[in-house]
DNA sequence: GCCGTTTTCGGCCCGACTGTTTTCAGTCG
């Protein structure tokens, strides 16, 4: 039979799906296992398909919530393509699940009953039956209920569901900004997968002290960017803004405001987990806080939850469940890299190539925010539409560096300008730039700009003989790929980390908000094989310094301390690092 | 269907709000 080229995305979304058939036959704890079987697919880091090849039925059984039965429906599906057992359930209800259930306020349940009393099948029949006001005579649903399915259609058309973190948080900060202007309001911070740094966020979960809740409800909800209001409670409402972003708002009391950040911060998984922990001490934890019978134990700060539970304190950006309960519990969670540990920045563009401004303002942007040092890394001569510098013009980009320095030391300021490149790689790992012009420079980063289609074996081949090039420091934005734009190339990271800690290369977290490239699961195995990272704002204009912050947080996500990234080490250490290599 | 300091059977997180209902199911996070 021919081998299926099943990927991660594929199995994930049929997992899911049988737990949804499974909900709505009435089952009371399947459609969480699949579920959760589904959400630890999407967490890997590595093809469920490459897994299967190297470590059979075994290495599939390791994944967490993979059982017998879930094991044997992927097996399957590797081999062939199809799950039997799904394609059932299919057949007995012929809905596009993916489809409806983005619908906002569309379950399971309902789904079921549109498709046997309506024949619904997908989301363009369901606008049909619900323009025609069909829905709303169904016994349970009314008026209501088909309105906000048509608007849920509306929305979906309109933006696909998920936001891009860095592209909608300035305007998340400002209504966080205005909220906590209110007098009425105590205290005021974004909870939920904002807070968790995640690349891209479904909603935004805001969380409030006020012993005023109804005005600040009121201001919340007429807010200009609203577009319309879902709910609107005392301790709860629910907008959607005008860009289709739907923001929630709760407000809790002083002595609850540690437990309810916790709960609202999630992520869901690490939450239900937390409880199951309180659960086997005899307590209770819920949003208001941990308790014993009626008695609070702790609730004022996650602090002091974790610690009452037996942990030490777990940072937002490491609560996905993966692995950090149990590294808590045995107090031995890393020292994450901190939000001002950055010293320098290692990919800077200029208006020599693509970038908006001249080597100078860049560096006085960086120097501005509190960086010592930036590498100037424009494009090379095959990147032709940037107007990549070919080995003549960086000569004189190499000058024009030394003239700004010099000027610098004069007005007596410690900061530096090195020379780098980022230097296209061609079709066989060769480089754009002559061994003689690499050698010259301070930092050398490499990328992938081209033949996105290679296959896995070609493209591995071609960026692992570059990593052997002894001038080559940094592999830039390593898997190439762009956030709801395009998917990152075939390549086997696993081979890549190997060549990487074998020749002393670095793998860079780009922080541009739709790259965030590596991710966070290849951060992991990196820190895991003692792989160096460096983080990179990836600037093309004095504004995108700002975006370093995305690439830190990226790399708490992926559990990497202070000494895993290179350009949070004084200068000199990080310099004498990429001449050793 | 998964899982194990409650361990191979018997549990599996918890509460707010809506809409369509006279007491609750569905959805969401």
């Amino acid at each position: 039979m021919a081998s299926s080229v099943i990927t991660n995305e594929e199995i994930a979304k049929i997992l899911r799906e049988i737990g949804e058939y499974l909900e709505m036959e009435g089952e009371a704890f399947k459609p969480r296992a699949y579920e959760k079987a589904a959400e630890a697919v999407e967490a890997l880091a590595e093809e469920v398909r490459e897994i299967y090849k190297k470590g059979s039925l075994k290495a599939l059984e390791n994944i967490p919530g993979f059982g017998v039965s879930i094991t044997e429906k992927v097996e399957e599906l590797i081999k062939t393509g199809h799950c039997r057992y799904y394609e059932q359930l299919k057949k007995k209800i012929p809905v596009n699940l993916g489809e409806l259930s983005a619908v906002g306020g569309l379950g399971s349940k309902n789904i079921k009953r549109l498709y046997q009393e309506l024949g619904i099948r997908n989301l363009k029949e369901l606008e049909k039956s619900a323009r025609a006001g069909k829905i709303k005579n169904l016994e349970g649903f009314g008026e209501k209920s088909e309105e906000n399915i048509l608007r849920g259609i509306e929305f979906l058309k309109q933006s696909g569901g998920r936001f891009v973190l860095g592209l909608v948080m300035p305007e998340i900060n400002g209504i966080a900004q205005q909220l906590r202007n209110l007098k009425e309001v105590k205290k005021l911070e974004v909870a939920g997968s904002v807070r968790r740094w995640k690349e891209t966020i479904g909603d935004v979960d805001i969380l409030a002290v006020s012993n005023k809740p109804k005005a600040v409800m009121d201001f919340f909800v007429s807010l200009p960017q609203v577009a319309r209001v879902f709910a609107q409670g005392e301790t709860k409402s629910a907008i959607k803004l005008k860009n289709g972003m739907d923001v929630d708002l709760r407000v809790v009391s002083e002595n609850s405001y540690g437990a309810a950040l916790n709960y609202f911060t999630g992520s869901k998984d690490h939450n239900v987990a937390l409880r199951e922990i309180a659960i086997k001490k005899g307590y209770k934890l819920n949003e208001y806080g941990l308790f014993k019978g009626k008695k609070p134990i702790a609730g004022r700060t996650e602090k002091e939850i974790y610690k009452a539970l037996g942990m030490d304190y777990i940072e937002p950006e490491m609560r996905e469940m993966v692995g950090e309960i149990g590294f808590a519990q045995k107090h031995q969670l890393p020292k994450l890299l901190d939000y001002g540990d950055i010293k320098g920045d290692l990919q800077v563009q200029t208006n020599w190539t693509d970038g908006v401004n001249s080597i100078e303002e860049m560096a006085i942007a960086a120097m501005s925010r509190g960086l010592e040092y930036i590498v100037i890394t424009d494009h090379t001569k095959r990147l032709a539409m940037t107007g990549g510098l070919d080995e003549k013009r960086i000569l004189k980009q190499m000058a024009e560096i030394d003239k700004i320095n010099l000027g610098f030391r004069v007005k007596g300021l410690g900061f530096r300008i090195l020379k780098g490149t980022e230097c296209d790689i061609l079709k066989d790992g060769s480089l754009d730039l002559s061994d003689k012009i690499l050698e010259k420079l301070d930092v050398v980063g490499v990328s992938v700009h081209s033949l996105f289609n290679l296959s896995r074996k070609e493209q591995t081949e071609r960026i692992k003989r570059t990593m052997n090039n002894p001038n080559v420091d940094i592999v830039f934005h390593p898997t190439g790929r762009l956030i709801q734009r395009r998917a990152a190339y075939e390549v086997d990271m696993d081979e890549i980390i190997k060549i990487a800690k074998k020749t002393g290369t670095i793998l860079e977290i780009n922080a541009s908000p739709e790259r965030l490239d590596l991710r966070d699961q290849h951060i992991r195995m990196c820190v895991e094989a003692g792989v160096k990272m460096s983080v990179d704002s990836d600037a093309h204009s004095i504004s995108h310094f700002g975006f370093l912050e995305y690439g830190i947080a990226q790399a708490r996500r992926g559990w990497a301390a202070r000494e895993d990234i290179i350009n949070a080490w004084p200068l000199e250490k990080m310099l004498n690092f990429l001449k050793n290599k």
